[in-house]
RNA sequence: GUGCCCGUGGCUUAAUGGAUAAAGCAAUUGCCUUCUAAGCAGUGGAUUGCAGGUUCGAGUCCUGCCGGGCACACCA
């Protein structure tokens, strides 16, 4: 593994600061392409310390990165105390060779560490939606990310079958089954899930059981009808899943948690911690809170750990709250050992977020911290108007929905042209569009011409094989050349920034960016020929040339593998 | 009422606390005898919601407002 090249400067530049310094020593491309390749910070950050002017330290540090010439061209103070240089030709060529290794841009930011990303974990009442979608692709999307960064990931899925909301999953099973007899009666019970599929999942049990739980009293069927609904929406979920490319490690159940006694258990540690009392919640402020009655309940002190009230684990029936399995939950996770626990949930949960925290930092004594990215919500739009979902009006759509009407790379990759905490919109007529709008498009397009290019070379050179960095002559690149290498030489740097942040989109918009440089190289050769890719007449500079091009699919490849996305070389 | 997220050209967004805030769409002007014009090059368009604060430096961090979204159960 290649140490990547603004690394080699940021060591060197680090390794002239006090390590308590090194955190606020940058090292990054300037703001100005003219001002240089890097630019460091250095000067501003030990003014201070140092009690000097920032410019008058640069000064200094400049005079001695300018007696390391064989790394330091053009170096150069600015205005506030920035300090820029250029790499020198002879360096960057050098480099060039490391950029079609097929691990250029991996780089051993997790030193093994174990990281869990929990995400999706929708509940098994129903088919997984377009929010879902946007959590699994975030998910999974990361997920690659750390494991091309050297952490060990396990991706993992908490299924919420147990509590109130799986009997009434199985009530409403149950109706769907008597009416397969015509003998459902009264009204589809109250709160219940009406959506198509249940009828589906009954027509199943009708095929392998007959009428066998008809007319008989519900203690008889509920816990069948539990299982075999959880069992079959499960499975359409975990279909939807891989249709999508997401693939999960570990499915963990609430219901066997529950089972097992670990509720029990991590209650009984927290309450040696003083943790649990027995109290009364405030009455909820806002708008109805008329059927509140005041109870003694079993809480978890979490406004210690800065959460705003304490929060109930058990109800007045003696069942436990959610959230008390999902303490039991958090602790298993972390008695698997991960050093680094993320968890993606949709906005509509942003208010569990608190809590979840300072159940995890209590669990730990502190050693973790639970992470936890909200992903806003997707907004579907149709011709421009937005598609509202209702259940009730039966205009819920569904991921299969969205995965029937468009190509799963498109999903992923569209889903990652925002920010997590920005909500989306999602256009069906948009997303398939071919166009400079669709950016799924514009970076398959770049790369499918790279390959076109590929193809005319043969055509051109007959009986020449392609190119690799040992047979061409790197030296023969010009300055255009140079600046396509150079945005391809940055992708160490926007994987590492990437995955430091969790924040998967960055690898989308940097391929945008790739994209958007290929595209003006390849039109200047319209103005002038000499810049073309393939120069009948100069074959060294095309095997030149050639070489940059591969540079940038090998790049393209590695981020739509991350992206989870297959490039392809035609486009129809 | 409380908490969380968001507020950036007309629209959709980008930007580890760094330099003159960056793209696309829309508007507008050019470029097909050409390795794919499904593209490229240009022009106009911004007091980064408002007011303070922190510091060498703030779209970014803090405080208070304003506006939009989400959530505020013994549901999961």
């Amino acid at each position: 593994m290649q140490t990547p090249l603004f690394l080699r400067y940021k060591e060197f530049i680090e390794s002239c600061v006090d390590p308590d310094f090194r955190e606020m020593v940058l090292v990054e491309p300037p703001k100005e392409e003219a001002f240089g390749d890097f630019s460091t910070n250095i000067a501003m950050v030990l003014s201070k310390k140092l009690r000097r002017s920032p410019m008058e330290l640069a000064e200094d540090i400049c005079d001695k990165l300018r007696k390391k010439s064989d790394y330091f061209e053009k170096v150069e103070a600015k205005k506030p105390g920035f300090i820029n240089w250029f790499v020198p030709r002879d360096v960057f060529i050098d480099h060039i060779p490391d950029m079609l290794n097929k691990d250029f841009g991996k780089f051993d930011l997790g030193k093994g560490r174990s990281v869990n990303i929990e995400y999706v974990s929708a509940n098994p009442t129903g088919p997984i939606h377009a929010g879902h979608v946007r959590c699994a692709v975030s998910g999974d999307v990361l997920a690659r990310l750390l494991d091309f960064v050297g952490y060990g990931v396990t991706k993992e899925f908490y299924i919420n079958d147990a509590g109130k909301q799986v009997e009434i999953l199985a009530r409403s099973l149950y109706f769907r089954y008597l009416e397969q007899f015509g003998r459902a009666e009264g009204p589809f019970p109250d709160g219940g899930y009406p959506g198509e599929y249940l009828v589906d999942i009954a027509k199943k049990i009708v095929s392998e059981c007959g009428d066998r739980y008809t007319g008989r009293d519900e203690s008889e069927w509920l816990d069948f009808f539990k299982q075999f609904a959880i069992s079959g929406i499960m499975v359409d979920i975990k279909q939807d899943l891989d249709s999508l490319g997401v693939r999960h490690d570990v499915f963990s159940s609430e219901k066997k948690l529950i089972e097992d006694g670990a509720v029990e258990r991590v209650l009984d540690s927290l309450k040696n911690n003083g943790l649990i009392y027995e109290g009364i919640l405030p009455r909820p402020k806002g708008s109805d809170s008329e059927e509140w009655e005041e109870h003694e309940l079993l809480l978890f002190r979490s406004t210690a750990f800065g959460d705003d009230v304490d929060r109930p684990l058990q109800k007045s029936d003696g069942s436990w709250t959610y959230f008390a399995s999902d303490i039991a939950y958090h602790l298993d996770k972390i008695s698997r050992g991960f050093d680094e626990m993320v968890n993606f949930w949709g906005a509509d949960h942003g208010g569990y977020v608190k809590r979840m925290q300072a159940a995890v930092s209590a669990l730990s004594d502190g050693r973790l911290n639970l992470d936890v990215k909200l992903v806003q919500l997707v907004k579907l739009l149709e011709d421009g108007r937005e598609v509202k979902m209702s259940k009730r009006a039966g205009t819920f759509v569904t991921a299969k929905d969205i995965l029937d009407k468009v190509d799963r790379d498109v999903i992923r990759f569209i889903m990652l042209t925002r920010r997590d905490d920005v909500s989306l919109d999602f256009d069906f007529k948009k997303v398939v569009d071919q166009s400079r709008d669709n950016p799924v498009f514009y970076v398959q397009y770049a790369y499918a011409r790279s390959h076109s290019v590929m193809k005319l070379f043969q055509r051109v050179f007959p009986g020449k094989a392609i190119p690799n960095a040992r047979d061409a002559n790197l030296k023969l690149l010009d300055d255009g050349d140079i600046r396509l290498a150079k945005i391809i030489s940055d992708w160490p740097r926007q994987v590492i920034a990437a995955a430091r942040k969790r924040e998967p989109h960055r690898i989308a918009f940097f391929l945008c960016e790739t994209a958007a440089v290929f595209h003006s190289f390849w039109n200047q050769g319209k103005d002038n020929s000499l810049m073309r890719f393939i120069l009948p007449d100069d074959f060294d500079k095309t095997c030149a040339r050639l070489v940059l091009l591969r540079a940038m699919q090998n790049v393209v490849e590695s981020a739509f593998n991350i992206i989870g996305i297959t490039p392809v070389e035609e486009l129809r």
